[in-house]
DNA sequence: CGCCAGGCCGTGT
DNA sequence: ACACGGCATGGC
């Protein structure tokens, strides 16, 4: 059973795919390049991950192997405009001594875990939180995950589908039952699609205002909701 | 000059 | 469990 504020989210983003069209998403040549901006873009403009994966595709260092034999200090230098140049660095070597330790280097290897095996040992790594985790899973790895963003958690809370404090994974719950009853294939295409329009749109319509000002499509659906525990009633 | 961007982590309550 | 500040840089 899908709950009604499942149902109007999943609406939402049929009227923002409709209105907006494919976003081509991610914007990368390859997988380990996702891998790369996902880190990179991390309370980061994008237009500033673009510099320093220009950095490093000058160089041809967009591999794993080139990141392997690349002193860490150097990595810093080439990914300064992305900002948090030390942690960043330091987190994306990680993630390659993690593929190499445990998928003989591979990202191809990695990509062929269960993704909740997957997403857990994301996790464990450091530099990576949820919305990292879920965005590699998705965008870098194909599976279908509800990546969370600040973006989509303004939208919820303010359409009234769920309570301002709802935790990452009650937004991404919510976000998974809008496509529960997709076919797999056509669930990671609109997983793909949804998590770049809230960003895109967002960005745009949806910042800090109290309201998203401006939105094309700002329905007010709090209208006849009702909130009962930490979500909503149609009343 | 101030605030913010496609978060995460360590520390204090 | 939750709140809060630090992390670095560039654009506006």
């Amino acid at each position: 059973m899908k709950s009604i504020a499942a149902d109007r989210l999943r609406e939402l983003y049929l009227r923002l795919s409709a209105a907006y069209g494919p976003q081509g998403w991610w914007p990368a040549k390859s997988a380990f390049e996702v891998v790369i901006g996902a880190y990179l873009t991390q309370n980061t403009a994008w237009a500033s991950v673009e510099r320093s994966i220009a950095n490093l595709e000058a160089r041809r260092l967009l591999s794993v192997a080139a990141i392997r034999g690349l002193p860490e200090v150097e990595l810093r230098e080439l990914i300064r405009p992305s900002g948090y140049m030390t942690r960043k660095a330091a987190a994306i070597k990680a993630f390659v001594g993690f593929l190499d330790r445990f998928y003989d280097g591979s990202l191809e290897n990695f990509s062929e875990e269960t993704p909740a095996i997957a997403r857990e040992r994301l996790l464990e790594l450091p530099g990576v939180g949820p919305e990292t985790a879920d965005a590699i899973l998705l965008y870098a790895l194909g599976r279908a995950a509800i990546v969370v963003d600040e973006y989509l958690r303004r939208v919820v809370t303010r359409h009234g589908l769920l309570v301002e404090k709802a935790k990452y994974a009650e937004i991404q719950a919510l976000g998974k039952a809008a496509f529960a009853d997709d076919l797999p294939t056509e669930r990671v295409q609109h997983c793909n699609e949804f998590h770049a329009l809230m960003v895109e749109v967002g960005k745009r319509h949806c910042r800090k205002a109290p309201l998203c000002e401006g939105c094309p499509l700002a329905w007010d659906l709090r209208a006849s909701l009702t909130p009962v525990g930490r979500g909503y009633v149609e009343t």
